[in-house]
DNA sequence: GCCGTTTTCGGCCCGACTGTTTTCAGTCG
């Protein structure tokens, strides 16, 4: 049984909670999280790389002792390490980091005083008093640890990213109506990460306190977590937690880069600061006590050396190396897109018609739009055998004729069957100016099968996009399991494309895969997956997911003019 | 535990808020 990257990275973080607990020296800890933050970040299977002898110590934040766990963790799937201290320190003191107001330092104190050691125990002692007795913890903190006891149970939700976005207008709109100089939504909701844990917020304004006393007054709080003169926090009714922040005008700049994130970027930003002689705050960057930049984040990075660095890509994946370098990309803009090639009609699941969704389209301002319903395989959505697609096709010509100012093109998301084959004949594949494939069924195959299922579907001449790739749902379905790298080879060789489905709960690719795409020289498509006129408009997600890939404009295929595209998608 | 074009030892990002204290530890981001 493969063990993934994730799981690696999960073994990692959990020792590194332990050893906190345990007391041991935080600089070790953060090593462990540091190597847990790698594993994630490679696009590769460690597994692969242990197997074919890859010097692991060349990772960042991967050393000797890390590369030899890692060997271990892949060739017997436990870390000898952790369990042993698991041994020592229960386990289930894990979960109660998870409780606001307890750290590591408490619940070893909690543990050692009390032998408290689960959730339950937790509430038992909070309740009789025991606590509260205890050195440095008092009536408030009890009171707190008794919410957070309440709170675990649901703990750990993230919002999707157009969800938050949501929930941001309306408290945006709301903070507006008190005075104020700036306004942003920092965090990795500017970064525009596929979920949102929280919302941070930079503001400024003549009178800060006013704001404050504005803010927790939003009628959508649930709780007031605190309120200091220059930051608050508080809860929505929804669970959301949202921090309010403040600085001075001339702090502006470095105030939100702070808070934007992510963390690893600043790290990373300040340790070229400080071999400047520098030191970069939320306040500025500091010669001594001189402050020599913090008014714009522009001003920041060329205090310290780097040209502007865009949202999406602060997340220390090589993006300080690439401005040094001057490889940064130029991203990619939702104005770049001229067309959607995912989108169905009530021929299968969709609730409009063709002649509604290239209306829709055309008043996005798009060239061009496919459609491309369901095949047969899926009988839950009405999927279309060669005959009824045929006669949506005949339907495609004649609005063609009638309709002005944008092209309706024929394709297809057509299924692959489990054996690879594709769920429609040749003949009418031939007919179609795009072939999407996808798998919608049967996501529980082996890695060597599902891998060798879509590799044989690229076998088929026809196949032009391989539609949402992994098929994850975020936080509802797990991706299915591929060697992606081998996909990406494929697609490289036969000139298919990848999408990136801009549906928000979808996001397939994601950011990591859509990068390896991109420095393989694989193209991709940005789609909506639409089946109604309204989620058209889904497209900027696609688009902020593609700029955390790191997408130009000539990565992505839908940005080309009908007859450049026509050309790409003739194999 | 990692890292090094000053270093193989001695560093490792930085500040606000809270609750408990009476100057600060712990937590959080």
């Amino acid at each position: 049984m493969a063990i993934t990257n994730s799981e690696i990275a999960k073994i990692f973080n959990e020792y590194a909670d332990l050893l906190e607990i345990k007391g041991e020296n935080p600089f070790k800890v953060r090593a462990y999280r540091n190597a847990a933050r790698t594993v994630e970040n490679i696009g590769k299977p460690l597994e692969e790389l242990v197997e074919s002898g890859y010097d692991l110590t060349k990772l960042p934040g991967i050393g000797t002792d890390l590369s030899l766990y890692i060997k271990e963790i892949v060739k017997t799937g436990k870390f000898s390490k952790l369990e042993q201290l698991k041994e020592e320190i229960p386990p289930t003191l894990v979960e109660m980091l998870s409780i606001e107001g307890l750290g590591p330092k408490r619940i070893k104190t909690l543990y050692e005083q009390l032998h408290i050691q689960s959730m339950e125990d937790l509430r038992r002692a909070a309740e009789s008093g025991e606590i509260e007795k205890l050195p440095g913890f008092g009536p408030t903190l009890v009171e707190k640890i008794l919410r957070g006891v309440r709170l675990a149970k649901k703990a750990g939700h993230r919002f999707k990213w157009s969800e938050a976005k949501e929930y941001v207008d309306d408290l945006l709109a709301y903070l507006r109506q008190i005075e104020l100089t700036h306004l942003e939504v920092a965090g990795s909701f500017r970064r525009k990460k596929e979920t949102v844990g929280d919302l941070d917020i930079l503001a400024t304004a003549k009178d800060f306190s006013e704001v404050i006393r504005h803010f927790v007054k939003y009628p959508k709080i649930k709780e007031v977590v605190s309120a200091g003169s220059t930051r608050s926090t508080v809860i929505l009714q929804n669970d959301l937690q949202v921090d309010l922040r403040s600085v001075e005008d001339e702090s502006y700049g470095s105030a939100l880069h702070y808070f934007t994130g992510s963390k690893q970027h600043n790290i990373a930003v300040r340790k070229l600061a400080i071999e400047l002689g520098l030191k970069v705050n939320e306040y500025g960057v500091f010669r001594g006590e001189q402050r020599i930049a913090g008014r714009t984040e522009e001003e920041v990075y060329k205090a310290v050396g780097l040209c502007y660095i865009e949202p999406e890509l602060r997340e220390n994946r090589g993006e300080i190396e690439a401005c040094k370098a001057g490889k940064l990309p130029k991203l990619i803009e939702q104005k770049d897109i001229r067309g959607d090639l995912h989108m169905h009609t009530v021929y299968s699941d969709g609730k409009h018609t063709i002649e509604d969704m290239a209306k829709a389209a055309k008043e996005m301002g798009y060239e061009y739009i496919a459609i491309t319903d369901h095949s047969k395989r899926l009988t839950v959505a009405k999927g279309l055998d060669e005959k009824r697609v045929l006669q949506e096709f005949e339907e495609i010509d004649k609005i063609n004729e009638k309709i002005n100012g944008i092209t309706i093109l024929k394709g297809m998301e057509v299924d692959i069957l489990e054996d690879g084959s594709l769920d429609m004949s040749n003949e009418v594949l031939a007919q179609m100016d795009v072939v999407l494939v996808a798998v919608h069924y049967k996501f529980n195959l082996s890695k060597e099968k599902q891998t060798a299922r879509i590799l044989k579907a690229f076998d088929n001449p026809h196949v032009n996009i391989l539609a949402h790739p992994t098929g994850r749902m975020i936080q509802m379905r797990e991706p299915i399991e591929i060697d992606m790298e081998k996909i990406l080879q494929k697609a490289k060789e036969n000139n298919i494309f990848m999408e990136i489905n801009a549906q928000p709960e979808r996001l397939d690719l994601n950011d990591i895969h859509i990068k390896m795409a991109k420095d393989m020289g694989v193209k991709m498509a940005i789609n909506t997956d639409s089946h109604n006129i309204f989620s058209l408009y889904y497209m900027q997600y696609g688009v902020n997911q593609a700029r955390r890939g790191w997408c130009e404009k000539d990565d992505i295929i839908n940005t080309r003019d009908l007859k450049n595209l026509k050309k790409l998608l003739k194999r």
